[in-house]
This record gives C-alpha cells, sequence and structure tokens, in this order.
DNA sequence: AGCCTATGAATGAATG
DNA sequence: CATTCATTCATAGGCT
C-alpha cells in the first residue's frame, strides 16, 4: 500500500491512509483527514444504530434471514458484507489429548515453561487440533481448580456470599443479552473498594463521579448535528 | 514511500510532523490531532454507550433478576437498598475506560509516568470509578500480554485451514461480542477481531483472514445509504 | 428447552 | 518486567 504525495492535500480522496509493513500500520493525518475521520466517526454510530435496529428487529421475528456460523449469529449485511467472517468455537480437548494432559500434569512437575509448552502442544497436535495457549490455559486452569477444590473441601458452607437478604435471594448472573453489548459503567454506585498497596501509586480512589452533567453524547451530537 | 513537505505547512500551525526512518512511517500526527481523534475515539466510544443502553431498554422487556454494579450483581432489592454491600472486587473497566485507555495505549508513548497515570486517572474517573493503581496495572498488563502475544506471531501458518482436521472440526469462530473493541473501520483496513492479545502464545485460530481488503465501512454505507 | 455444570478463556492484581 | 495467581466470563454438553 502506497500513497501518493500529493494525496496529502486533497481531502476528498485518500482521507486516511495506511501502510502495512511488518503488521504494522502508520497513520497519517493532515487535519482535513481528521474531519473527515470524525464525519466517519459520526457515521458508523448511525450504522450501529441502525445494525441494532436491525438486529432488535430480527431477534424479534425470530426469524432471520442471516446464517449461522456455528455458535455465531450473523445477520445478513455481515454475512453479505463479511465473507471472511468466519465462526470458532473454543477448544475442546480429545480425550486423547486429555488424557496426555493429566499424565503430564500429574508428573507434578508444575508450571510447563514456554518451551515445554510448545513441545506439548506439538505432541498433541497429532490427536487433533490444538494450539499453545489451549496448553498453556489448560495447565493453567487445571492448578488452580484443583486447588480451589481442595481448600474448600475442608469447610462446608453455604454461599460465602454477601446475600444480606434472605428474600428470595436470587443471583442469577447469566447475560440474557442477545447482542452482547459494552457495558453500561456503573454510576452513581459507591465505591467500598480499596486495594492493597504495593505498586506505590496510591490506592483508593474510592468514589464515582456520577455524571456530573456532562453529557458527551449530547454534546456529540450538538456539535455535529448528527442523530437528529 | 514519500511525499512533498509543502503541504505540511498548509494549516495555520505545524499541523503535522513527519518523520520516517528506513522508509518505516512512524509517528505522524501531532500531539494535538492525537489528543484530537482520541477525543473523537472516545466521544464514539459514548455513542455507543448510548446505544447499548438504548439497546438494553428495548430488550430488556424481559426478566431480569438484578442490576449490575460494574463488575458485581446484586439483587435488586439490595441495589435500590444501596448500603452496605460488602462488595469488594475487582475492578472491571467500563468500555469507555477501555477505550481511553487503549486510544492512550495506541499513542504508543510507552510506560506513562506516575504523573500521567495520575492525570490519566483523573480522566477515566470521569467514567467511572477507578484508581492509579488500576490504571497502572492496566498498563502493565497491556504492555505485557500484548508483547507476549507478538511474539508467537511469527509461527504462525503452517496450520493452514485446509489443514488436516478439517473433517467436522468447527474451529473457526468470530464472535462479535461485545463493542467494547470497537473498530473504526478505515478505508483499507481489514479485520476487526483478534483473538486474545494475552498469552502470547500461539492463539491458533486466532489468524484473522486477511481478505481481499473489503471494505467495510463503505459497505455499510452503501448499504444504509448514510453519510450521504 | 431449560437449567446446570464443567471448563476454556480473559484479565485484574500480585509476586519474583 | 516476566510470571503466576485468582476470579470471572462464556459456552459446550448433559441432565432432567
Amino acid at each position: 500500500m502506497e500513497w501518493q504525495n500529493q494525496e496529502m492535500q486533497q481531502q476528498e480522496e485518500g482521507y486516511l491512509q495506511y501502510q502495512f509493513q511488518n503488521g504494522v500500520c502508520g497513520k497519517v493525518m493532515t487535519d482535513e483527514q481528521m474531519e473527515e475521520l470524525r464525519k466517519q466517526i459520526v457515521a458508523y454510530a448511525v450504522i450501529s444504530e441502525q445494525l441494532a435496529e436491525m438486529h432488535k428487529a430480527m431477534s424479534a421475528h425470530q426469524d432471520f434471514t442471516g446464517i449461522r456460523l456455528g455458535n455465531f449469529y450473523c445477520d445478513p449485511i455481515v454475512a453479505s458484507i463479511g465473507h471472511n467472517i468466519t465462526a470458532r468455537q473454543r477448544w475442546t480437548p480429545t480425550s486423547l489429548q486429555l488424557q496426555i494432559l493429566e499424565s503430564i500434569y500429574d508428573l507434578g512437575n508444575g508450571t510447563p515453561s514456554k518451551q515445554k509448552i510448545k513441545e506439548i502442544t506439538v505432541e498433541l497436535a497429532q490427536h487433533g487440533q490444538i494450539s499453545e495457549t489451549n496448553v498453556y490455559n489448560w495447565f493453567q486452569n487445571r492448578r488452580a481448580r484443583s486447588k480451589r477444590k481442595q481448600q474448600s473441601s475442608g469447610s462446608i458452607n453455604a454461599e460465602p456470599e454477601a446475600d444480606a437478604e434472605g428474600l428470595g435471594t436470587k443471583e442469577k448472573r447469566t447475560k440474557p443479552e442477545s447482542l452482547k453489548f459494552i457495558d453500561i459503567p456503573a454510576q452513581g454506585v459507591e465505591s467500598f473498594y480499596f486495594q492493597n498497596p504495593d505498586t506505590g501509586i496510591d490506592q483508593f480512589t474510592g468514589k464515582v463521579e456520577s455524571s456530573g452533567g456532562y453529557d458527551p453524547y449530547n454534546n456529540l451530537v450538538e456539535q455535529f448535528g448528527l442523530l437528529g
């Protein structure tokens, strides 16, 4: 990907250009370009809305013309344009792999070094799809969980949770969202969080600044006059 | 790759500073520009958040057992009472905070100094509870993880999808997931989803199917006839 | 058809 | 910084 010298001054074209090199991409922008970007951002917001709307509509009708790739719901638009979008599910060790992993784990040689992991991965790869990360995670989880099991076996008690409520304590923590959106900042919530000093940086920044009158959204709208 | 320098000075102030070395495109935006961009991104993030809220509101005609406080679920009752929640959980950045952090990180100005962290913290505090330690840790982790990730990138390939386990193995996956890593698709930039920036160890399937380079943005615009 | 559980993966924080 | 730990999120399967 190359750019011309001239392009820099004409904003109608190439307002944003990237150069890839070693997978890195550098950005060069004039401020017209930036302006353009700004518009794009705004536009994108609109698009997002459209998508959200569409998503809503579709999930409402339960009838989507979209396709499904694995467990990944892909709506028509995405499907139409995102020819490259593929779905992948999490790795599941084959029984053989599991056996091997277990046996290695049983050797007790704690955390396998990176090198070790590589080797293991290579070996396991003969029995099915696997990656080093998978192996790494597996050991990580294996250790953590066996440890936890151990420590909890001593005391038989109920939920150490903070349910000060006897009334229908229903603590479901299942995300019902279909279109997993971002988390909404917990504003106006008091903080009880304090941390362990160590990093030297001062701790505790308790309070949550509740939206103090600053409404970025409207600001933006105002500024750009977007979204009606 | 080179350009005229005359364009550079066109604007009021030395808006742009291009520095090249070995034909590599280094930092090419002025700090103000960076800052500006950053703000734009943040603004967009805010919009997204709004959209998310909207989405939730719309689709939340269903039951929900509790509300979420940051990373922490609590029963409606408790929530309403709103006090005495012995909840001390680890900090979870809001999407907005994340966006900001990411954008700062992307500026590439390495490890923020303590002073810098303070500033960042202050800024982020507007969007949710946060402490300097959090910020510090975040950068710490971000750096470490992206680095590890990098090292493995060299040995990718070699395991093409056409690979052995072609049968029935649905090793694909790409979830649009949350919007937390919103990509502003600029021209010619593909791929929005990178698997886990962590572990560094080859994230298997993490391979991003590099396409022929379609432009999602324009496609969307086309689809929706947006942005005139 | 829906919960439940086991477990792969992500990530904030802690430790060396 | 590099690793590791701890906790949590998300999901594949299984059971009812």
